[in-house]
DNA sequence: GCGCTGCTCAACCAAAAGGTTGACAACTGT
DNA sequence: ACAGTTGTCAACCTTTTGGTTGAGCAGCGC
């Protein structure tokens, strides 16, 4: 994995353990204990996939005396969020743009030479 | 990295190049070999990135002779969209919940026992 | 002070990811 | 028909990931 801020935030969400953390601690707050009861892997196990969430700044753990309850980040959501949009956009008004030219070329009034925009040249702004 | 469908797409986008590649599709299908050109890696590894994300259902690919030109299918972008955004509300709604906590105890009428709904208690509807 | 609880660190292991090179399949164009 | 282009598959290697167990640190309660 890279360990830039949005590979760290993908590659957690990867994995379907992490997910289900992030789900949980989406109601509440949980200590490491509470949130690896669920699951039958060791607590070493659960305490690593926090760390992982934690790097990616998913999660933030306190201190309660021995315990470290783990609190969720929903911010860094946004950054995924934005990238993905933006993609999803850009392909949508592609697909438009498309569209549009296949009405054209059904009106009959540029039959050729239209088709093929190829890659890149319809970067428009 | 399990095989349900969101992991896939996850893990698909975990990789910078990766991410790259989907960039570079939505503003435009293009080849293997066109996509393989910026990166200093060779086209054998392009080839299996492409197949990872074809894999997430990200891509799709179709026959051009011997080119095989890669389409990106924002539509899986929604999974994911949806299931940042459900956690993402969960743990805003919790925190506004939490703020009306903070306000009735400011306000004095019930002075304890109302600051700990542990974990779960707050689980509404 | 001492033992228990809660958690993390370290060492280790198997499996997966990401890269390489070499072979080759499929299609074009002459 | 044959050479060249485009892409994939297979074998291999190294690094990362996700799990294990064992050791140990820190804070609480008695």
């Amino acid at each position: 994995m890279a360990d830039d801020q949005l590979s760290r935030v993908f590659a957690a969400l990867a994995d379907p353990t992490r997910r289900d953390m992030v789900a949980r601690l989406a109601v509440g707050d949980a200590t490491v204990g509470e949130l690896a009861a669920p699951y039958d892997v060791s607590i070493q196990a659960v305490s690593r996939h926090i760390k992982v969430l934690a790097e990616a700044n998913l999660v933030s753990q306190t201190k309660d005396a021995q315990r470290r309850p783990c609190h969720l980040e929903a911010e860094v959501f946004d950054l995924m969020t934005k990238w993905i949009e933006r993609y999803r956009q850009q392909a949508e008004e592609r697909y438009q743009r498309l569209d549009a030219v296949l009405a054209d070329l059904q009106s009959g009034e540029h039959p050729i030479n239209r088709a093929h925009p190829q890659q890149g040249a319809a970067s428009c702004t």
